[in-house]
DNA sequence: GAGCACTGC
């Protein structure tokens, strides 16, 4: 393995480009490390080759930084030249203007000034409409002239459309090309140059950096966007900011948010002054059902139905929880709407399903216009959707007019007892509920149902959802803060800390994955695992590959259980599907059922036309040419850590033997022992009933499996498993296997037997 | 014998 680390030090402030690690070509992390100027306290230097073939100074280079005013700005923007590069303004960039002027950030414009220079940190509220997200980042480039000191204002995103969406909508407001003054940078894709001095970005891609440069000196302002969503990613940035001020004086940071919370990011920001702006949007008026309903989903299509036999023309769009629901309602909808439109002159109407999983240009169809009336003169159309929470921040659909809110939502939950994350359907949160009712107002004024009582409302709901913080495993957030340099987690300010037991349980798994000595430090193999975009399990299996010749395999396999499920079984073609399946089938297990459908992928069959091939094995082909990309970054990482890409020769006995021993060399915490002669098994130390998931190839002969994850629905499965050997795990993982750690049962009596096995084989070795 | 809300590196 290897132990050269590049000297972080170093990496944090190079002077020139090097080779190696540090060229920015070859590290995406580090577009912009090598102009640098020497010191960011003191630093109005201008950037080397900036100003380069224009002689002209800007506009802008008379700005005295942080002294700015609104009217100077006002000036700037208003030409002839670009305030940004000397070049002339074009027409489209004037219609533009016109139109952001009128946003009502603008008028605001001289306050949100105000407060910039004088503070620090500034919470900034914005509502739906107002042009946040857009505006601010603007406004803080006119004043923080992050170009004079070489360095950049970033702008977080919760999501990576949204940050490229958003990059090229500035860009063009701005009047330059996407990639130059203003760029994004997402996994995958960096889409900035030396010039760029507004950058959007994703939350977790600041954090990949922050890794590497602790301080985050590339930037002299950060602009925290949809805080008040509280991904992971935005709480530890928040929390590393709050460090980061104190260490770094001349950092800006400005967390926006909507409405809701604002105070709760004030007093966590040390009473951050707060600036609110108000949206643009037209008023809902809600209604209440005066009893519970006892069945939401019936509720909610006779609301639906109600709303399309009684009210004026506007689309409707109903929250559900599920693929499942989704379909089932979207099927009832049209059939009954069907009867209204041939028994009573309804309208027609168009029924979509919109959820994650669904293929992109599925999800397109919701943009369809509403259908036309039946016949000239007849009554109008009506669009229906039926989405899951992505139509509630993700995806926004103009020409809502009805919303039909159930109340309720699938949310991640963990149980730090058994170790195990789940989804379970919850109520929503009054926050929620809000945003719900406010995508009835987009267009015009709009109604939302809420099928619960307006008692239940104000009594029932919780404020806001809690923050995923608070509903994860956190053993990948946990060695994400060791990396950030944060030792003392107990003491580590987070806005809402975690449960004391699910960050024991995280310190716990990483320290029997050797990531965390037993004082909790990081260790070598712990830093390693850092670097690579996984769970800490799927980080050190791949890390470890190499000591088991397969390292070539494993990356594919990491990649593979890092992207969406490759099997697709459609409803009505399940036998065809199971029968294609079948083909790809290795009697070992899943695992290496997976690999084999990669290697069939990547071969000679798929390469002539990978679409067709993927639809006829009933193959997902967006999810493996997601793992493609993944692996390809995975392999990246390996070779720039000088780990091996190993493989066993194909013909070699060891091939698969070698591959499901890696996989415990991970996953050695996620095992199962058959249990008696029936079908269910037990997890080891947890002592779980579980079975196995009915979609594995594996039989059950099989007296040990690894499995890769854990999923609670009516009954315990565990899903994608393959058959190990009880050596294998005392060899491998002889800390978690010390048998004076288990409890007295079955497991513990056949590990024993295992290790009576192993001493008579060595002894008669020894022997001879 | 079948539960993948949604993101992200």
């Amino acid at each position: 393995m290897a132990d050269r680390r590049p000297d972080e030090q170093e990496m944090s402030r190079p002077k020139k480009p090097r080779t190696g690690d540090l060229d920015p070509t070859a590290n995406p992390y580090l577009a912009h490390m090598y102009e640098e100027s020497d010191d960011y306290n003191t630093g109005y230097k201008s950037r080397n080759g900036y100003s380069n073939g224009s002689s002209t100074a800007t506009s802008l280079s008379k700005f005295k930084r942080h002294q700015t005013t609104a009217l100077q700005a006002h000036t700037a923007e208003d030409g002839p030249n670009n305030p940004l590069n000397n070049a002339p303004l074009s027409q489209q960039y004037f219609n533009i203007l016109k139109t952001r002027r009128d946003l009502p950030v603008h008028k605001q414009r001289q306050e949100f000034l105000d407060l910039f220079q004088k503070t620090q940190i500034l919470v900034f509220v914005g509502e739906t409409g107002s042009g946040k997200t857009t505006q601010i980042p603007q406004f803080v480039v006119f004043d923080d002239l992050p170009h004079m000191s070489g360095k950049l204002v970033a702008c977080t995103q919760p999501r990576r459309v949204a940050a490229m969406s958003v990059a090229q909508r500035v860009a063009n407001e701005m009047d330059v090309k996407l990639g130059d003054e203003v760029g994004y940078s997402i996994r995958f894709e960096d889409v900035t140059s030396s010039k760029t001095i507004l950058k959007y970005m994703t939350d977790g891609m600041l954090l990949r950096e922050a890794m590497h440069d602790h301080d985050l000196t590339r930037y002299s302002c950060i602009i925290l966007d949809e805080a008040h969503e509280r991904t992971l990613s935005t709480d530890i940035l928040m929390g590393l900011l709050k460090e980061v001020a104190v260490r770094r004086p001349d950092l800006k940071i400005v967390i926006m948010s909507a409405t809701l919370d604002a105070q709760k990011f004030q007093r966590y920001f040390m009473d951050a002054p707060l600036l609110a702006v108000p949206g643009r949007t037209h008023p809902v008026e809600i209604f209440y059902t005066p009893e519970p309903e006892r069945d939401y989903v019936e509720a909610a299509l006779r609301t639906v139905l109600q709303i399309h036999a009684t009210e004026p023309e506007g689309d409707i769009l109903l929250f559900l929880t599920g693929e499942e629901e989704i379909e089932d309602a979207c099927r009832k909808i049209t059939l009954e709407a069907d009867e209204m439109i041939r028994e009573a002159d309804a309208g027609p109407i168009k029924v979509y399903p919109l959820y994650g999983t669904l293929p992109p240009h599925q999800q397109q169809k919701i943009f369809e216009p509403a259908p036309p009336p039946a016949r000239a003169g007849g009554r109008p159309g009506r669009k229906v959707i039926v989405g899951t929470n992505i139509a509630e921040t993700s995806l926004t659909i103009d020409g809502i007019v009805y919303v039909v809110d159930p109340g309720f939502s699938k949310q991640k939950v963990y149980n730090p007892r058994i170790r195990v994350e789940s989804l379970l359907v919850s109520p929503i949160s009054k926050a929620s509920a809000q945003q719900r009712a406010g995508r009835a107002g987009r267009t015009r004024p709009g109604k939302c149902f809420r099928l619960y009582t307006e008692a239940a409302f104000k009594k029932e709901l919780i404020e806001q959802t809690y923050p995923e913080i608070l509903r994860s495993n956190l053993a990948n957030t946990v060695l994400e803060l060791k990396k950030l340099g944060i030792d003392d987690l107990v003491h580590f300010d987070l806005m809402d800390p975690p449960a004391p037991e699910t960050l024991m349980r995280a310190l716990e798994e990483l320290n029997y994955l050797a990531c965390l000595d037993d004082d909790g430090n990081l260790t070598q193999l712990g830093k390693l695992a850092s670097e690579f975009p996984l769970d800490p399990a799927l980080a050190v299996m791949l890390i470890s590959s190499p000591e088991f010749y397969c390292s070539n395999e494993m990356l594919s396999l990491t990649a593979l259980l890092s992207v969406p499920q490759v099997f697709v079984r459609p409803a009505s073609a399940k036998k065809r599907a199971d029968e294609m399946k079948a083909l790809f089938a290795h009697p070992d297990g899943d695992h290496l059922t997976m690999l084999n459908v990669y290697h069939a992928f990547k071969g000679p069959a798929a390469a002539n036309d990978p679409k067709r091939w993927c639809h006829e094995h009933f193959l997902s082909l967006r999810a493996l040419q997601s793992a493609d990309n993944v692996r390809q970054q995975l392999k990246r990482i390996m070779e720039k850590n000088e780990l091996e890409l190993l493989s066993t020769d194909f013909n070699d006995k060891n091939y698969y033997t070698n591959i499901r021993r890696a996989l415990v060399a991970g996953f050695f915490m996620q095992i199962a022992k058959k249990d008696g002669t029936g079908k269910t098994y037990k997890t080891v130390k947890d002592d779980q009933s579980v079975l196995l998931h009915p979609s594995t190839v594996l039989n059950v002969d099989s007296e040990w499996v690894v499995y890769n994850e854990f999923v609670l629905t009516t009954k315990n499965y565990v899903r994608t498993v393959t058959s190990v050997k009880p050596e294998w795990l005392l060899d491998i993982a002889p800390n978690y296997y010390d048998l004076s750690t288990f409890a007295k049962g079955d497991i513990r009596t056949a590990l024993q037997k295992t290790v009576d096995k192993v001493n008579r084989r060595q002894a008669m070795k020894g022997g001879r």
